[in-house]
DNA sequence: CTATAAATGTTAAAAAAATAACAAATTGCC
DNA sequence: GGCAATTTGTTATTTTTTTAACATTTATAG
């Protein structure tokens, strides 16, 4: 075993991707009153595999579930959020505060996956008095000070594709540990940095070329 | 061959998700001066496996390269642009005009991706002068109406997660065939339709599921 | 003109992920 | 209490994707 997992088995890249569906699941069948839920159940109503739900959900349950009965709902949920982090919340900052990033910086869906947005960077429309300001935007002059200073081990790049790298240094410079990249570029960091990209032109390829098809 | 395609050689979806990589780097490229580039160098600069962006390049390219030349980027890249699409505009709408729908209704950059949103949908904030507005917000009640007079093919969901499915549903009905959904739910629909899930919460578990490991 | 180096295209092997098959366990009903 | 149905957990198999190996082509330089 490689890796740093302590009481949690493997898991794939793949079925990482898949959990937070399987957890925004659970929750709604929580509401429902639901106390018991078994692995078939869930891939019916997620139109997944069997057998794959089956292995993800054993590799982030802590006891296991029971035959003819299933997982108990409260435990597996909690299980699945200890697995994510979900449970110590983490700290971010954003840098480049356009349309997309105040979007997402003002977005309140984080809290719910343990994300905390605390500080803004821009170049151009930053505050003048921070201390004022729920959601501060600082100059990008100041990121690397207030990274340090707060200890912040998590970024999210939605500056233009151009200063996407330098950003990227920035932050790698600062203690940051994982990136959050929106620009439609590969950023290039040292190997224990991890980079999430999230490149809308990626899902649309997909979208167009299929639709290429579909119309002939 | 099993699906669709014309000219072009077969290509894994993982493929396919890269494509808008290359097509980025070689357009920053073009406007280098650069004339012909190689599947080595592309795979250097992107940190990508050198066998893979050669085969990658392969299926979308018309004309193959030269050796010790390489591909002519200029066919390249419209050789890649005619593969995703690119070249004949989709017109769109988006469903759910909150502050994250706001945001990509009003992002420019997917012009660049032959994406053109035409039209908004949403109960609330919806404009009561539709005509004067160049980003026209509507309400869902004309959702339907409005796709099928249009033949729009591709429609964006940017509502909560629970009325997504709804949504989804009216978008199928009104001819849509494609769809990027942003709600973290699976969405259903017949197996002609192509959905795309984008989800900020399955991006964050990778970095908080890493960081923890990171960390300790 | 010939050798060399660089790049392509293809075929083969390895790794990762999804799916299938099956044995063991437990609940609930008769 | 025993039987049937259901679900788990594990081991195999298949498929997909990535990476490696190799033969072929072609600009370039001596």
């Amino acid at each position: 075993m490689e890796n740093g997992h302590s009481g949690f088995k493997e898991i794939s890249k793949q079925a990482l991707l898949r959990l937070p569906y399987y957890l925004t699941y659970l929750k709604k069948a929580r509401s429902t009153g639901v106390e018991n839920i078994s692995a078939p159940k869930v891939a019916a109503d997620l139109g997944l595999n069997e057998v794959q739900v089956r292995k993800d959900l054993a590799a982030v349950s802590s006891c296991g579930g029971k035959p003819k009965k299933g997982y108990a709902l409260e435990r597996l949920i909690s299980d699945m959020e200890s697995f994510l982090g979900y449970d110590n919340v983490n700290e971010a900052v954003i840098v480049g505060v356009g349309s997309l990033g105040k979007a997402l910086y003002n977005y309140k869906g984080f809290s719910d996956y343990g994300l905390n947005i605390v500080a803004g960077f821009d170049n151009k429309n930053y505050d003048d008095d921070y201390e004022q300001s729920d959601k501060p935007i600082f100059p990008v002059s100041k990121l690397k000070d207030l990274c340090k200073r707060m200890q912040i081990k998590i970024g999210i790049i939605t500056v233009p594709e151009i200063c996407a790298q330098s950003v990227c240094n920035e932050l790698v410079e600062s203690g940051v540990l994982a990136i959050l990249n929106f620009a439609p570029v590969r950023l290039t960091a040292p190997p224990e940095i991890i980079i999430q990209n999230v490149n809308l032109a990626s899902s649309l390829a997909v979208l167009s070329s299929h639709l290429r098809n579909a119309i002939k």
